[in-house]
DNA sequence: CTAAAGCCTAAACCCACTGCAGGGTCAACA
DNA sequence: TGTTGACCCTGCAGTGGGTTTAGGCTTTAG
């Protein structure tokens, strides 16, 4: 049956690349699978929540070093699962994640300021200034 | 007197590392100055300007291409400035921003909800579902 | 005179992958 | 049975925007 996947289904699976798949094995986040006859890689289907863990902590903004931190924290070997670090490691990327905002915030006011500086519609250049503004 | 610059004086006027400088010096976005008898680069006081323009750049979120061709229209060699053009890659930018902006904001709130979800004070695992929201 | 600071080059390193070259394998269809 | 096309393998190079390091020369202040 489907007890196996071949790392393009399981790429499918948890809405991830091949090549990244690999690439995670090759960085230890994933523990290298058994292979087939062939040297094929073969996945048991539990690998999909753990590839879809990583995927999301991704997504979140975690660097792969935190990944693998978090990765043992959530799925740890016989241990039970520690909330309080997990829950430090999302506080701090969340406020990460806030001052990433706030840049982003400056960015965007600085680039409408620049599109409010150019009144130039076919052409004025003197009555504009936006190098003034780009450079402060 | 002061009418020429050692790298790390453009460096810190500009608000800028000195690797960086030789970084767009190799790249091309700047050219290659003068040098003393010693092979010191000696730069002119404009050049605080355009290393200022381009850290302006980056710091709204340009890559080093488009600096470049912001800088050829910003600065160009005998003609007009052509605003039209410069006004369309800010716009372009800033809608860039603008998608950076929604991503972060789903990343902000995903991290949020995993912060609620944890009730874990001094540590009750079996209350916690934050993997169920780490997985969608 | 000497020590610290500053400058030079070239090359390696960072991150998180992606893409390519040059193969081997597998399933389906004619 | 052949063959076509989709998949898989490894290993290495490339991306962007720099930073860091190694190893050496110059300048400046005390």
């Amino acid at each position: 049956m489907d007890e196996v996947l071949t790392i393009g289904q399981l790429a499918q699976r948890a809405g991830i690349s091949v090549s990244a798949i690999r690439f995670y094995e090759q960085k230890g986040l994933i523990d290298g699978p058994p292979r087939n006859r062939s040297g094929y890689r073969t996945y048991p289907l539990k690998m999909i929540e753990q590839v879809r863990f990583i995927k999301n902590c991704r997504d979140l903004g975690f660097p792969l070093r935190s990944v693998t931190e978090l990765l043992k924290l959530c799925y740890p070997e016989g241990d039970e699962i520690e909330c309080a670090m997990v829950q430090e490691r999302i506080q701090r990327q969340h406020e990460l994640v806030l001052k990433q905002f706030e840049e982003l915030n400056r960015r965007r006011a600085k680039l409408e300021r620049l599109l409010e500086a150019c009144p130039c519609e076919g052409g004025w250049p003197e009555e504009c200034d936006f190098i003034r503004i780009m450079l402060d």
